[in-house]
DNA sequence: GCAAAACCTGACCATTTGGTCAAAAACTAC
DNA sequence: GTAGTTTTTGACCAAATGGTCAGGTTTTGC
């Protein structure tokens, strides 16, 4: 039967995701160049040998990183097109965009190298896949504002505030944790912190707001 | 006379600064690790001796980059004890670090490195200078929501928010160019990046906002 | 059982890298 | 001019690094 074969694949698996983690974590510290192959195989408890059984070289390995963190990355904006109104839509995305700063900060930073160093791996999807889905989120975004729902900002700038702040907590964690007296943030924190980004955005953009009319519309 | 002496002192401060410029640029994009003594060398154009002879050691070099870049940084927050009230403190902040992130891109990146590798290098500035930096700004927020100014906000949460946002301008600049059609931004989408970013933070945190009272509080 | 396939890994190699050094060149002071 | 000082640089070295490989072990199919 295929039992055994299905043991097999599924070691196989698990080994690949294993080194997949340990490489996501060394490559969210030292970036692709920085990072050696020795310090994963360590990371992950592994022979380095045996980490290019399963990967053949470097690049192969942080590419396959760098295109499961985008590709989780793309998901989180479903949101706006189930949601029922902007304001739900924004939470909603926000909230998951923090969750994810929390709960996969590593994936969050190789990220923040892949772009620091001027995308090298994934720039082909920057220019096609991200730019569609960014395009198509403006689009939701500049109903929205036709429809009153919002302000008339910019929804491009919007979009890189979200970005910015929520992916700040994971990228800049060390930042936080010393500037939170050496710890890192506490599940009431984070919840605290995970408010105030969306009340500060959404009233930012909240439509009855009067101050912005009287801003120079030019 | 001390002239020649003078002249010396120029040149070879001169020579510093060439030399702190070209590693700034490389040490944005690879990190401390990912980058290269001979790259760095390339990009100032010299010999790689010759950057030893003004800088002993690579870490040295990089120490030097991280602290001006540091040092210039909090210059930038005088605007809040200089300014008459939050908002004007506010929006001269936020125009102050937007216009940090367009001119000095790359150190900007140096800092966001350093950060994500955990501040192995300023790790002690981080706990000393910075925290009593940020304390101070917090005091004088607080002020500021004591004084009915703006809406009770986190006022950590909310300097957070400035530094993601703006620096996210210099930090991800490839990604902002990349949807951006593959150009950098002109000078007016700067200054409507800047508008957006201080229309809403300024209108997120304005007190005569009624969202944010209805909110939760407990 | 057993041959074949898949998996594992210590030892090894070529290249890169941070740093050294000695000798040359340029400059200064008198 | 010349002795001393500072600056410049090609050549070199030891350590680190990505990747290879041969030989071993385990698993699979029959």
């Amino acid at each position: 039967m295929g039992s055994e074969k299905e043991t097999r694949r599924e070691a196989r698996i698990a080994a690949e995701r294993a080194i997949l983690q340990a490489a996501e974590e060394v490559f969210a510290i030292y970036g692709f160049k920085g990072s050696t192959m020795a310090r994963i195989a360590q990371t992950a408890g592994l022979p380095k040998a045996n980490i290019h059984y399963y990967f053949p070289t470097k690049l192969e390995l942080y590419r396959r990183v760098v295109e499961e963190i985008y590709s989780s990355w793309l998901e989180a904006g479903d949101v706006f097109d189930n949601s029922p109104d902007a304001a739900t839509a924004l939470s909603a995305y926000i909230e998951s965009k923090m969750d994810t700063s929390r709960l996969h900060p590593f994936g969050s930073k190789v990220w923040a190298n892949e772009i620091l160093q001027g995308a090298p791996v994934i720039q082909d999807y920057l220019e096609t896949s991200l730019r569609d889905w960014t395009q198509s989120r403006i689009d939701i975004i500049n109903r929205w504002i036709a429809e009153g729902q919002i302000a008339p900002v910019d929804p491009r700038h919007l979009l890189y505030m979200i970005w910015a702040v929520t992916q700040h907590y994971a990228d800049f964690s060390h930042q936080v944790e010393t500037l939170n007296g050496g710890k890192p943030l506490r599940s009431q924190q984070w919840h605290e912190a995970t408010q105030s980004v969306k009340r500060i955005i959404l009233n930012g953009i909240s439509a009855q707001s009067s101050a912005q009319r009287a801003e120079e519309q030019a």
